[in-house]
DNA sequence: GTAACTGCAAAATATTTGCATCCTT
DNA sequence: AAGGATGCAAATATTTTGCAGTTAC
């Protein structure tokens, strides 16, 4: 996973702007997925909305992101891992929100279980997030 | 499961109004999850957009359908099976989204597997969403 | 210099709220 | 009769598109 906003652009052949930049480090400094909306409110610089939302969807086609949708129906963002790229995203962990204090995030430790589908189904893709107390949540 | 309208809004203690049968109609007759928008172009009778915001929200309330995270941040709504009531909602199977004809529907016959989660968290709900070719879209 | 990126305006879409009216029970 | 449900207007939120100006390379 990258730890540096500006060889990570580069390394994407993306141009290296303030905004992108912010966005990445904002990945970088927090562990749990970001909303567009979380975003808005962390960036204090003042990015434009639209330019966010071109944001995240650039990184997603280049496979720095990937989108969690959120079982409300909204979607969040969080860091791949290298394997991803421009032409597929390989994600095969779970994704975990806390119901407490709301974070979401990679549990990469937890693998998605294989499933057998009834006769006819291909499976190309799966999604599974866990909802529960998360550790720093859980009351002492 | 219900199979009559009018029976199951008396069961859940819901006036009987032409768009609550309607919707629950909707969800009878297609094996598919609707959004609030499939709802708004299959109800030819032009319930207002509100209502049927509204009911969909009711009816979820009261544990007659569940909503269906998709994968780009929509929701999707299907019918409950009967265990599930105002209080809580019993849901164990996973949700499969074809992805030529769109169609997401419940797989009842596929359990979400165990996981175990890493030290410290704690398991409240999980939501699976494969996606994939169904049946009925297989290339003979 | 040039293509890529940003910001602004505006449109399109999605969802919520308030209120007066109507209808089920 | 009374409370619940609907429809309409309007506010709010979310996402997309077009375009002109700016900037990274």
């Amino acid at each position: 996973m990258m730890t540096d906003s500006k060889n990570t652009l580069k390394t994407y052949a993306l141009r290296h702007t303030d905004c992108r930049e912010s966005i990445l480090e904002a990945f970088l400094n927090k562990s749990a997925a970001l909303s567009h909306g979380d975003l808005e409110s962390l960036l204090q610089d003042g990015f434009d909305r639209v330019t966010i939302y071109r944001t995240l969807k650039t990184f997603v086609e280049k496979g720095i992101l990937h989108k969690i949708p959120d079982d409300e129906g909204g979607v969040k963002y969080a860091l791949c891992k290298e394997e991803c790229s421009s032409h597929e995203h390989h994600h095969d962990h779970i994704h975990f929100k806390c119901s407490t204090c709301g974070d979401t995030t990679c549990l990469e430790s937890v693998h998605i279980p294989a499933i057998r589908l009834p006769e006819g189904y291909v499976r190309e893709d799966v999604n599974m997030l866990v909802q529960g107390i998360c550790p720093n949540c859980i009351p002492k």
